[in-house]
DNA sequence: CTCTATGCAAATAATTTGCAAGCAC
DNA sequence: GTGCTTGCAAATTATTTGCATAGAG
């Protein structure tokens, strides 16, 4: 778990608790996004148990803090996965099985400016989300 | 209100009832994309109330037969717009107001082969949404 | 007349809030 | 010690399901 994570906690006035480092490992090692009703489990099985409430909570001051990011694939579900260290990415998930896989690309750089242009908007960020069939699944 | 969308209701064995009428006939006057909730008020206020629950379902059933297309902005609810006569486009939201803005382009279509080439998914839709501060809030 | 559509009640699912006790610093 | 954190219970919000009646074709 980088250092960085855990200054960047500090420097937002937060406190490093067991529970909370638990969270962030299961966290930094997890490739792909993670919901909270995930989270919880594998905490469980990580015997660091931690109330489905307070990995909500969790994750919301995490996000707030800019250290994770929300992906909204559209089965109803926020999933986060940690932003430090990562490239800025998107990704594609499967109709089929639900399976989720990351794109090491990002087109929207010349994009932004061109949208800033066009509504007067400030731009802070964007989603990109693909949606298909995966090799196993069509 | 397009007759075509009306063909394709027939087209999917759905008939035409007082209610959906209304209904489509709201979601095609809106320029941006709406929740159930906001049917739901519009439809009352028009003298023709409908059940949230009778919304939800033709929002479903829209969806499904492909005539209306699922907005997933980052705020917990699903909007949807009708897709029948429109281009393909993709959102702006402010973060301060949620407003919502039409973006009249979409830069995906190159991609798409990349990312099938890459993950050997078959690509059927894609999700793209800016978020930022609109003139106003910002 | 047959089958879809609708309303109402109730059930789920995801997420949030209130509050008292616990732990980091 | 002081204030952020957590767990537990309960409340909200979004959405779905069951069932009997109403309406379209």
């Amino acid at each position: 778990m980088p250092d960085t994570i855990i200054e960047r906690l500090r420097a937002g006035g937060k406190k490093l608790t067991k529970a909370r480092k638990a969270l962030l490992e299961i966290l930094v090692q997890s490739a792909l996004p993670m919901t909270a009703a995930e989270l919880h489990v594998r905490l469980r099985n990580a015997k660091k148990p931690m109330d489905l409430v307070t990995v909500y909570r969790n994750l919301a001051m995490l996000h707030q803090l800019g250290l994770v990011t929300a992906v909204g694939l559209h089965d109803g579900q926020i999933r986060y996965e940690v932003r430090h260290g990562r490239a800025h990415h998107h990704h594609i998930q499967c109709r089929g099985c639900g399976k989720i896989v990351d794109l090491m690309l990002c087109p929207m750089k010349k994009l932004t400016s061109l949208i800033e242009a066009q509504t007067k908007f400030a731009v802070e960020s964007h989603t990109l989300e693909f949606f298909g069939w995966c090799p196993q699944c069509r």
